[in-house]
DNA sequence: TATGAATGAGATTTCATTCAT
DNA sequence: AATGAATGAAATCTCATTCAT
């Protein structure tokens, strides 16, 4: 029984980076489910054991290659031998990492970002992927640990994700207006700028 | 031969506004050029006269439309009774009047933001409409005649209108983190810190 | 399984005889590959699931009716109550079976002689069609069964076929320079002067 | 007036050409009218004016071509130093002559031999190419002025017309069962053969 | 004569989906 | 659960031919 499990997962898996290397390689619309399930070894009606169709397992793919970027480059900041402190030094922190990590995968950024960012963030939580919500509360959580307070919060990081991720997009693919690196000073100090102008001026009341 | 080349454009034109249409109506992917040219009623190889294929159409069309955008919001800016002065009003007005011609034409912000506008930009230069670097003059000039003098005006232009446009898309589509109208306030309020954050501290010195 | 392949069998078999019914009565740029499938009764992509296009099923279909037209021409052959001694006499019987069937379905002849004879034999070597290799060594059968010993004998029958299917071809289908019935004798004589021109003038050593 | 009937000829002339180097590359199926005329630098309007349709021109091409074979070789034969006498021996030279051009020119082999030799011939007839029924005198003058008397002659020059052509064809291009040059031998004893199995045993009545 | 835009039938091919095994 | 043959709708594209200019 744990074996048949097992081998449905691995299936399931299969497909799943089969689907992915040829998204990313040949893009979605030259991507044919036959050849999905070739590249993967199985057999045509199978797929349909486990997704819907095409977009079904695209938009699984994106939700999941969205969440590991953002928690690899979580899981990097708090590794870091340096503890990076304050939210604006954090947040800029992952923000760095993502973009660093999708120059060197220019097709991982092709892909998830016809979805732009915050749309894969919304199929995060459509799809259901286990630890979306947790993860939203990741930054709530390095919010409230800030030593500022901040109001509208939700407007906050929606904005600087929206932000970064149209700019990042536009200026890792395309070197316009400025190449990556020659913008970031520029992005980082707008999202400094939107995180300032969050900020509530009544000092923050201690947790206790 | 006058009558031969107005009997071209016609044509062309005609297949254009039945693409959009059907775009519009039944997204791309559903979209054959077969139903293009039936309802353009014009023949199936005349539609192969005119564009490599329906990804070309598309791509012209969304230029078309987003340069239309931007005219008819700077042609309202010209028009208004008490003129708005400045950079900064000026610019938001723009982004103002085009999120609310969106806002009642969502299936027109679905079909240009799959691209987004930065992209949209981009194609219209590609695809070479006239009138396109005129435009993004249009820009340059509101810049030059502001009282204020920037740095960087290509990437302060970038960045405006990247966040405008990605944060727009999903506030007027996803109504989330807010409903536009409510996220307006905060959008403009970043232009603004943007704006800020490139003018110089030297007072400008007048042209004469 | 034998249900399936049984069905693929009857499916191959109900598309080839359906082609050739459309390539004989129309020609084969007249027949498009949706006459074929309707004719079969198969869906369009069943087509392409057993061949590549129409050339393919043409020249697998030439193959394997000329082989039909010398198999059967042997078999008659063989079952001649009054056994045809020699091979000159064999070689002239399977000519003239031959011939004699053609000259009851031109349009076969038609078709097959787009190719000519030699070139159709090459391709049921091309194809694999099986019993292909067998069949040439039928009449190394007859060469060496005979009284007589021949040299060269691979240019002997080549020279001999070339003549009698392009002379037979022409002669059949537009009676000229003479009708088939009164070339005839022509034929045979020259086919039995290349013939004795390979003869050996050893007198052959009996096999034991 | 002359000047316009130039130009008449000069399009046509320059369709011929263009039709034959396509159909030579490209194959005669592959190649469409548009390219024909394209490579003409004519509009396609004026392919009709002056051929039925593909077939049409090609058919006028093969028999041009074929045609303009026969002529090159007589008339190399013809300028020969040494003079050849006898029909046989005169025979042998157009063939080998034929042969020696088509090795170096295989492409226009595969373009002539789709319609065999005897074929082009019977279409030079068709298309009413001027001196076609002359060329066939020519063969005959050769016959009379010959030493020997045969008979049945057009039975004669078909049987070894259509040997040498079909033979021919397929051991240049195949070199099979030999190549050409290895082949030659036995080709030129058959036709040797065939010749003298048409010759009468009374002594030829000497021209008066 | 000459043009070439327009036609539109139809060719070839693809592929998501189904379903009998 | 798994298979993969079969489907057939529909997609893209070609091209011979016409006809207004």
């Amino acid at each position: 029984m744990g074996k048949i499990d097992e081998n449905k997962k691995k299936k399931k898996e299969t497909l799943f980076n089969s689907a992915y290397e040829l998204f990313i390689t040949k893009g979605i619309n030259s991507t044919a489910i036959s050849d999905i399930v070739e590249k993967a070894g199985v057999a045509k009606g199978t797929f349909y054991l486990y997704f819907k169709d095409k977009y079904d397992i695209r938009n699984k793919l994106i939700a999941h290659k969205t969440l590991e970027l953002f928690r690899t480059a979580k899981l990097a900041l708090d590794q870091e031998s340096e503890p990076v402190e304050g939210l604006e030094e954090q947040l800029i922190y992952i923000m760095n990492h993502i973009i660093d990590t999708l120059v060197l995968n220019v097709p991982l950024l092709n892909f998830i970002s016809k979805n732009l960012v915050m749309g894969a963030l919304r199929s995060v939580l459509l799809t259901g992927e286990r630890a979306d919500h947790d993860f939203y509360e990741v930054f709530l959580d390095m919010v409230m640990k800030d030593k500022y307070e901040y109001e509208d919060v939700d407007v906050m990081l929606f904005t600087i994700v929206e932000l970064a991720g149209s700019a990042g997009y536009n200026s890792i693919l395309y070197e316009e207006p400025l190449p990556i690196e020659q913008y970031k000073p520029f992005l980082y100090r707008s999202v400094r700028l939107i995180l300032d102008s969050h900020r509530t001026k009544t000092s923050k009341t201690p947790k206790r």
